[in-house]
DNA sequence: CTTGTACCTGTAGTAACTACAGGTATTACA
DNA sequence: TGTAATACCTGTAGTTACTACAGGTACAAG
């Protein structure tokens, strides 16, 4: 797993550290692990995974693209790019904004979503009675 | 399981029946009973499970709930004041209120997400060359 | 009588983790 | 040096809301 730039090799971490530093769970770390998405880390003599800042920054770059909201396989094809060192901005750029284009769509859903929610529950004049026209609305066929 | 108004007994469906007429899958339905969302119904002497009217109007309950975006737990909640034929218009209207305020949590944090990818692209030229501002953006420390 | 369809049960797979259970290794302190 | 706490290990199961089989039965039409 080639690094993109700035590649400087210190000390390393032990798995708690680097989620502390993360603040990336240990489970999930090693689920990265187990799924393909972090390289096999070397093992210490007691066999504990000893990582370096390679593991650092990919770790943080995989935590960014989830907070940015891709999903794994879409990270996958951005570090496919990356590792593959052979990628253009343009091909970056093109899996960036169709992730935009879909978190639009959901957007939207969610506006029209929420006007029928609230269109339903205007009808409901929050009294005490057991008529409700949420649930008559909802029940209806 | 009580309806809510209007019951009218007619003739039953099998399951498929129920299935093309609610749009909801066969698979799903079985689902919906191994959960307890739906009744276990009676079966034929064949062992084909028959729905009546109830169950059609459950089923389109919970459908529309689901296009709504409420959750499983949410729905059995709203199924639970009805069954339990006790319920207030005031408590169904707290949870959908409820429901409304988590949708409208979620557009806002995909808004952001929108403005930073936004933000992020558009720093990209869009070129051939193989560094690219967004990646860089994600992979620094 | 055979073919097709609809149904049945039960299990496994999906996404992205999280949460154990049960075991070892290292470190801190008395 | 002994012991107790902590950090690590592996492997499996649970979460949400389904979907997709595999392998089998029942019934109707030609």
């Amino acid at each position: 797993m080639p690094l993109h730039k700035n590649v400087i090799s210190s000390t390393s971490l032990a798995i708690g550290a680097l989620s502390k530093k993360t603040k990336v769970n240990i489970e999930t770390i090693r689920y990265y692990e187990r799924i393909g998405m972090m390289p096999h880390p070397p093992r210490s003599r007691a066999g504990h995974r000893t990582y370096a800042q390679v593991h650092l920054k990919r770790l943080t770059f995989i935590k960014r693209c989830r907070e940015l909201g891709f999903t794994l396989n879409e990270i996958r094809a951005l570090l496919g790019l990356v590792d593959g060192n052979d990628y253009s901005c343009q091909e970056v750029r093109t899996l960036t904004l169709q992730h935009k284009a879909a978190i639009q769509t959901k957007i939207k859903d969610l506006q029209r979503l929420e006007t029928t929610l609230t269109q339903i529950s205007d009808k409901c004049t929050g009294g005490n009675i057991p008529e409700c026209p949420i649930i008559d609305a909802l029940y209806a066929e």
